[in-house]
DNA sequence: CCTCGATAAAGGTACTACTTATTAGGCCGC
DNA sequence: GCGGCCTAATAAGTAGTACCTTTATCGAGG
């Protein structure tokens, strides 16, 4: 990545921070002089900001901080913006409400799309996060990598390519939340195999079951979750 | 708009249509003249096209368009240009399948988060559209668009910026669906007062009722395109 | 056959000049 | 004094050019 990259990450996780807030105006000169780069670079990290709707540009005004409401809260860049703010643990909360609504669906689709090597795939990943559970290295970077394969290859499965598009998103909640250290030490029974009854509902082609298992599982993380929230 | 948003659309949707396909390789001065504009616009416009994931740039070597699996299939610009072009029956049907899943986390989530003035604009938007189906007006501009607000606000009302993020999406899928004609022209019985009890559901806070109205909602509808689409 | 280095091709950055839309402010007429 | 119009100033948009940086490729030499 170049220069441009910098500066877009820069601005943009400036702004998803909530420093310039919603209502300000830039001027294209200023942030030229800020950043110490080129008109181009800035015009370009410019558009992409525009594009997610976090700014909006006008002639003889400047660059508006547009309201969050107009934002595009699913876009990537975004998203990890987001996760390493200070409203992550908002984010986290929002991505994983997410999870909850769109897994299961995924999970259906899956037992019924999915191809042969997907099922197989899916099957493999879930017997070793099973293993890897029964190990006690649930917190461990090994079983994150698992788990986040696993879940990005039950979205992809789906065959559906809105609902592949958030193996990305999924990918960082997972990983944000524990590098956060916020899954909770000792998992609740019967999490552990949860993922295995999963991958072979998915694998058998039972669409119900394969919903019913996902669904279970995210609420039994979901809940983990927001225990360890209160106190 | 500009020159710059003229030469995004139009690559835009020429490389979502699948002209240049994925592996091809596009040079920024051939680009250049071919739209008779200058570099910079070119290179704004190519910068957005990267960031949805649809082209790389590499350095002597050019732009090259990217497989399908790696676009942020959620991005709404892209969602527009499918909307047009040839795929736009798929994108209808991932679409549908999008908000089956969602709609109704966000139904049960609205129940519980909605403001007042929420709740009382849910059920002012489900009467109307009551009304506009009982006069037998269920495919009219003005139907459509008392639909698209009800279930933006539905969204937006579920305080999850995420699912909020959706609303145009299915703002584009409900139009897309009705200016193709392929909304039934004698909707199922039943499905008219659906928005009505899903939208007292809410109101009342009631988020097992609401999810299983708008999820029954939606299946009913799924349906009668599934139905449509067969013969 | 392999390695290293020269070369050229293409995007990346910088800078400058000019264009165009838009706002604010002043001027004039009523 | 008030309202509408005209003008000027401002800031983004576009064009064009020169130069930098990376990197694929190919050839010379070991």
């Amino acid at each position: 990545m170049g220069m441009h990259g910098d500066v877009l990450n820069e601005l943009g996780r400036r702004i998803a921070a909530g420093d310039p807030r919603p209502g300000t105006v830039l001027k294209l000169a200023q942030l030229e002089q800020e950043h110490s780069v080129s008109r181009t670079v800035i015009r370009e990290a410019i558009r992409v900001l525009e594009n997610i709707g976090m700014v909006a540009a006008r002639r003889r005004v400047g660059i508006t901080v547009q309201p969050r409401e107009l934002w595009d809260a699913l876009d990537p860049y975004l998203i990890q913006w987001s996760l390493h703010g200070p409203l992550r643990h908002q984010q986290l909360e929002s991505l994983m409400e997410l999870r909850v609504a769109v897994e299961p669906m995924a999970a259906s689709l899956a037992a019924e799309r999915a191809t042969v090597t997907q099922r197989a795939e899916l099957l493999r990943l879930a017997e070793q996060l099973n293993d890897l559970g029964q190990q006690g290295l649930g917190q461990t970077e090994e079983y994150l990598g698992v788990d986040v394969a696993f879940h990005a290859l039950l979205l992809t499965s789906s065959g559906n390519p809105l609902l592949a598009a958030m193996a990305t998103p999924v990918a960082e909640e997972l990983a944000g939340r524990t590098k956060l250290g916020l899954h909770p030490t000792v998992p609740a029974p019967g999490t552990l195999e949860q993922h295995l009854v999963l991958a072979r509902a998915i694998a058998s082609g039972d669409r119900k079951e394969a919903e019913a298992h996902s669904h279970a599982h995210l609420l039994g993380v979901w809940g983990e979750i927001a225990q360890g929230k209160a106190p």
